[in-house]
DNA sequence: GGTTGATCTGAACACGTGTTCAGATAGCAT
DNA sequence: ATGCTATCTGAACACGTGTTCAGATCAACC
């Protein structure tokens, strides 16, 4: 036996691609090999040569895709005006979009570390495009006064890493759904980040005095 | 030549777990082979099963030793009085205890699948143990009206995956001081669950109209 | 309906894996 | 100095690894 009927790289490329993305989340890039895959897809490990020049590009194309349909989905995205609003649009497409990809997710920051150097700068350059979109919401929150921030690229990187914890808990058929999860996290980063009003009053006070001494 | 001069078991046993702890953090489990740690430690890959009956309890033990340290850690702490500055002792704590011991910190929450199921069963069971630690000062505040919090549970978990992000990026020659990541992060985490004054005050204001209408 | 090219098998390659063990040597007590 | 045991080597075992490739078979076009 040979070619299997009904076979068709327009069908067998994606399933390669959805078999390594199911294993590599489940067991770990190194824990996987070319042979579970092949099984998963239906086929022997030598066909998977037709659809990837070698497993580390298997896991790269898997982690650069991913990455560029982040970034394009929230560029696509309508960013109402005003910082509050805006990292409230941000916080909850970043849950929204996630937790529609657990998997891609996972192996997202779970396998940076079996890329081979030039493909991991690749995947950082992007990572930190995304975490620049979020950053430049908290300067201009911080420069308009409505944020209380000591230090944007911290501050980013502290409500990514909150944000992104939700997806190893989620599960789609439990106790809550998810507009309340999204509800709730947005929530808590607008909290994390926002201006107490105590700290405004005291600040415009602190100006209208100012402003009388100078006269 | 078989036995090496100067060896002995007190000094290669904690050799061995430190080179596979640097190992498998760097590396990931699957991807360290036992000649590797034995290359690191300076000896042959028998010699190591004399330390642990397996490659699976190397990983297991240093999971498990490091989720005891923590737990004895917080256990021991001073604990002040009052939900705000409890769980501002829990940040800090956390954040100070994880930054030194990124090593274990990393491979205890990357690694956990590549146990076996009853080592994964108690790793598990510890982990809760230090999560309910945390929820049970979120409860406390709210019970007193102090915190705003919907969900206590996934609260907590909102909270440990936004402190855990700090393992990620903090350099102890970096740009910020421990001691000025530790009150960034207690600051945020503070924010994102405390209860805003005008809601406190609104609640005070409905409790005494309450009161004047049941006069 | 025959031909061509895409698709897959099955075997092979060279090497790496975790683990075991007989034998060799060092440290230590007598 | 001798004997004992803790410690390590080096080779071996059975199997798994990523990758290659000649040959077989199917899909599709003329």
């Amino acid at each position: 036996m040979a070619r299997k009927i009904g076979s068709h790289s327009d069908i067998t490329g994606p399933r390669v691609r959805a078999a390594a993305l199911k294993l590599f989340a489940a067991h770990g890039f190194a824990a996987v090999s070319m042979r579970q895959i092949a099984a998963e897809v239906g086929v022997q490990a030598g066909a998977l040569y037709l659809y990837t020049p070698d497993k580390q590009s298997l896991l790269f194309d898997l982690l650069r895709d991913h990455m560029q349909e982040v970034l394009d989905a929230w560029s696509a995205e309508e960013k109402p005006e005003g910082p509050v609003q805006h990292l409230e649009a941000f916080s909850r497409f970043h849950i929204r979009f996630h937790l529609e990809r657990p998997e891609q997710v996972f192996i997202s920051y779970m396998e940076l570390r079996n890329l081979e150097p030039d493909n991991f700068k690749t995947l950082e350059n992007m990572r930190r495009q995304y975490e620049d979109a979020l950053e430049s919401i908290l300067k201009q929150g911080q420069d308009e006064g409505v944020f209380d921030v000591d230090d944007t690229k911290l501050t980013t990187l502290a409500l990514i890493a909150m944000l992104n914890g939700v997806t190893s808990w989620y599960k789609p058929d439990g106790r809550l759904s998810l507009a309340r999860v999204e509800a709730i996290y947005s929530d808590m980063a607008g909290k994390a980040v926002r201006m107490p009003r105590w700290k405004e009053r005291q600040r415009k006070l602190e100006a209208e005095q100012a402003a009388a001494a100078a006269e």
